[in-house]
DNA sequence: CATAGGGGATTGTTCTACAATCCACATCAT
DNA sequence: ATGATGTGGATTGTAGAACAATCCCCTATG
């Protein structure tokens, strides 16, 4: 009997505790927009509602909070995140740092088959006018260039930072059409990496990034709640 | 009735749940090798130890295995984590991505009070042959490097990461002497940035930091425990 | 109109209970 | 002796009840 093949199958053996798939739920709820930045996650509401218990879905909820999709706040309850201008300035300089800092340093030609694919998604949705997909495949090509790197850390960060910038994507005016304008630098930047030059890709990405930010930032102090405290 | 110099009162106002607190102990006591990596922290031993429910324990540990200090293995437990060679690599790959990166953005004369007070503290330490201090003062001159972004996100991945790497020293043979020879080298890139050369203070980080790890690697591959699974 | 107080609702934390799982040891067959 | 099998105790996973602490809205009062 062969060992072969039941890499798969661990996924399924290797379970994850109830609060983990909790967490994973309300991690898609929320980046889908089901739940909305501010919105209050009540702990008997949401616990009935999936039917775990408070202390499962308190574990779930320090889970989600240290991503920083949650704020806990002391006896107030959790929250759907609310990111301020300056959230979004950070964000885009992380981008910049370890975006541009990756596909600065990619020597020869690198493995680009994620880039390639998310960036014909990118033109079959912008053909559809599938604006959802679009931005799906948008990220999926930042994800991917972040991933030419090889480490894991730097991946998952990438993850918490895009999973962060949806946040401020499902209270922008018109998310949808946000994206498109960025579909052929994105072709620009794999085309450059595919020619092996690492560090023009690099200035093309930030170039991006800055125009990005500042469109961002521009629309999001436009409908900025005031700041109350 | 002015509210000026209330700012430092908002940390006593602004409690923190006791999961925080026990995860901050616990935290502080992984980082000193009290708890040594692969220890297993059992619920019942633990939760008595601290006066703490068995519930609020959970969500300290919950914390710590989001921070990579712990891993929480189903049914089994959780434990002190064992730093795989793999992990030391991907480590020094984010310090070269996050660190290089922000040394070489740097433009014009950064203030470095922070640095050159952790290159005077590493000096103290040094001559004092408090090798522990030195150590903390090493760490602290990187952090300072990585605060030249103005960045919380950065920040906290960078204290993530050492907090990380100090799991490695922790199993080291002689974790003391390790940081000794970077000392000088950490003066050197602290000049190259007061002359406003951020470029070449980040070359000389890369190879810094390539040194270390390839030391620390060669270390740790030795003791490291033979992989069972 | 501003302020103080009351009461309901929600969270923070502990405790108990039981099912699920793991682990070490004993038992048994080869 | 060696390896497979099974059994029991210990630990974790999860649910639920209970109560204190806190917040928040509403109302009474000056």
């Amino acid at each position: 009997m062969t060992t072969d093949g039941l890499a798969a199958d661990r996924m399924l053996l290797n379970r994850t505790s109830t609060a983990e798939r909790v967490a994973a739920i309300l991690r898609s709820r929320i980046s889908e927009g089901f739940f909305r930045p501010g919105a209050r996650l009540a702990e008997d509401t949401i616990g009935t509602a999936l039917g775990v218990s408070r202390n499962t879905l308190r574990e779930a909820f320090r889970l989600l909070s240290h991503e920083r999709l949650l704020t806990h706040e002391l006896n107030r309850g959790v929250f759907v995140r609310t990111l301020t201008v300056e959230d979004v300035v950070d964000l885009y300089r992380v981008r910049v740092l370890v975006e541009c800092g990756v596909v600065r340093a990619v020597d020869g030609v690198p493995g680009t088959d994620r880039l390639v694919a998310a960036v014909t998604d990118g033109e079959v949705a912008m053909r559809r006018q599938d604006w959802q997909a679009l931005g799906t495949a948008n990220l999926k090509f930042h994800e991917g260039l972040v991933a030419l790197a090889d480490s894991p850390r730097a991946d998952e960060l990438m993850s918490g930072v895009l999973a962060e910038l949806r946040l401020v994507f499902h209270v922008m005016a018109d998310p949808r059409r946000f994206h498109k304008p960025y579909l052929a630098r994105n072709r620009g930047i794999l085309h450059l990496l595919q020619q092996g030059d690492g560090p023009a890709a690099a200035r093309e990405l930030e170039l991006y990034l800055r125009d990005a930010e500042e469109q961002l930032v521009a629309a999001y102090r436009h409908l900025q709640p005031p700041p109350f405290e």
